[in-house]
DNA sequence: TTCCGACAGTGGGGTCGCAAT
DNA sequence: ATTGCGACCCCACTATCGGAA
């Protein structure tokens, strides 16, 4: 198959919003490959290389050579270029890599050296994913799309999914299990404001309400001595966490597969910001980075996945000891509910997360089964400047500036942000910033600060980047604010004394 | 007919290691 | 020694499609 011809599906995917449609064209694709290479397509259509790090980014593949005029690269002669590239990554040799992108760029057309392009970096940008992948495996091998979806959630591989219903149809999908040593995509939680909000949505249910540790998220699998950690996209951290290895040793049982949290904390049991947890599980030394487990996927020869959260609960107690579980409150009560959460704030901790007893571990799921609910603060700020938006933001002003009110008149920048902005806005912000414009800068467009916006934040950091020092954690607009004048705005004064 | 779950897209700050300067 | 890049950690939010209710 050729490279051409997986460009012109991905175009064709991208030209329709219809997702059954996008999910035809990539099913005609796969019907199209032969076998050795249907791995390197089912990879290629879901917009992923086959190789997990290249050396290779946005800025590597600037100034590439002057494209081909016929296409006539394989499928599987550019898996085996990356294959190359990827081996010269960590040898150090620059000139050998930029050498193999040459060529392999070299013989690609003008749209395949784009389209490439966007594979490396990840955008390939056709609003189809793994997903769509998922239900053209499950149309061209003839299986149930939920088998596919299962197996590739415990195989955490969508790869690996479709090699098995290519190879085996069903039954070998069927025969894809949770497996001690073999990581499975972690289930993840959906939000809410508050706990009355979490609970109203579980309608009555008994709920766990556990705390939310901002750390490291970790998988830890035990057969007997083999302790494998990764973390929630299943890579392989065993090497950098030699304490949580130990302790996972230490349980009394053989095989074990743990869901939990890594946390940095003080001598007192106060965890330490994020970025201390970050650094320390980035490298060796400097504190312990210990492990705080709050579900458990199979024990012993006995898959608990499938098992309702209660029965999972009552495994993990009996097998870790309550010092490496994170802090958990069972009720149905709201003030019960809400005092549990004042205390693990006061612990120093992110939040909480509420959990429906009687749900099964949904693997690569984001449920209605789990809740977060973490405290949410905001400040006035003013718009200093703001940025082009590229893909379907083309054309509008997209991600803005942000400053604090200094003593002395000016603004200090504390952060960006392009999140909680409908079109709407984005229209109307466009027209509006462009009023202010002072200056452009490439795809910055200056403004006279003037314009007050309400921002939504989950904390402030730690800043080497801005000139105040700090800069906010996940910040987001909840609306303009045309009643405000900057000089209303909140100050770097008091943004400080939050943090 | 309306509602809502799941997806994809659009980017944010910080950390590290490594190679080029 | 410093700087820039790539790879991962943590992410929030909106628009949209299509099946569920």
């Amino acid at each position: 198959m050729l490279l051409a011809d997986l460009v012109a599906t991905s175009q064709a995917v991208s030209a329709t919003r219809s997702r059954k449609a996008k999910a035809e064209a990539l099913a005609s694709a796969l019907r199209q490959a032969d076998a050795d290479e249907l791995e390197t397509v089912v990879a290629y259509l879901g917009g992923t290389l086959r190789q997990r790090r290249t050396g290779l980014g946005w800025r590597g593949l600037t100034d590439l050579p002057p494209p081909a005029g016929e296409p006539s690269l394989g499928v599987s002669e550019v898996h085996e270029a990356f294959e190359a590239i990827s081996a010269i990554a960590g040898t150090g040799s620059q000139a050998l890599r930029r050498a193999a992108v040459v060529d392999l760029f070299g013989r690609a057309t003008a749209d395949e050296q784009a389209w490439l392009r966007g594979l490396v970096t990840g955008e390939v940008r056709q609003g189809a994913l793994d997903a769509q992948v998922q239900e053209a495996v499950a149309a061209v091998a003839e299986v149930p799309l939920t088998s596919v979806r299962r197996a590739a959630m415990l195989a955490g591989s969508t790869l690996a999914a479709a090699v098995a219903a290519f190879d085996g149809g069903e039954q070998a999908l069927a025969a894809i299990g949770l497996e001690v040593g073999r990581p499975v995509l972690p289930m993840l939680a959906s939000s809410a404001p508050d706990v009355g909000a979490a609970l109203h949505k579980m309608r009555g249910a008994a709920v766990a309400i556990d705390a939310k540790l901002d750390g490291i998220r970790i998988q830890v699998h035990r057969d007997r001595d083999d302790v494998l950690v990764v973390t929630r996209s299943l890579d392989d951290i065993t090497g950098r966490l030699p304490e949580v290895v130990e302790i996972a040793r230490s349980l009394p049982a053989e095989r074990f597969v743990l869901d939990g949290e890594a946390l940095l904390l003080t001598e007192d049991g106060r965890p330490r910001p994020f970025q201390e947890t970050s650094s320390r599980t980035a490298q060796a030394g400097g504190g312990v980075v210990a492990p705080y487990f709050f579900d458990v996927l199979h024990l012993d020869d006995r898959d608990l996945l499938d098992e309702p959260g209660h029965e999972r609960l009552a495994v993990l107690d009996a097998l870790v000891p309550q010092r490496h579980r994170v802090g958990r409150v069972v009720t149905d009560d709201l003030a019960t509910a809400e005092q549990f959460v004042a205390d693990t704030l006061a612990a120093g901790h992110e939040g909480v997360v509420v959990k429906d007893l009687a749900v099964r571990y949904e693997a690569g799921r984001r449920g209605a089964g789990w809740i977060k609910v973490k405290p949410v603060h905001t400040l006035d700020l003013v718009v200093l400047a703001v940025e082009w938006g590229s893909g379907r933001r083309q054309g509008w002003l997209s991600n803005i500036h942000l400053g604090a009110r200094d003593a002395d008149g000016g603004f200090v920048m504390l952060g960006k942000t392009f999140k909680g902005m409908t079109d709407e806005m984005l229209a109307w912000q466009t027209d509006r910033f462009l009023g202010l414009e002072t200056s452009r800068d490439g795809h910055v467009v200056h403004v006279r600060p003037e314009q007050v916006v309400e921002i939504a934040f989950d904390g402030l950091q730690r800043s080497t980047r801005y000139p105040g020092g700090v800069a906010l954690r996940f910040a987001r607009v909840l609306r303009y604010r045309d009643d405000k004048g900057a000089h209303e705005a909140d100050t770097i004064d008091t943004v400080r004394a939050m943090a």
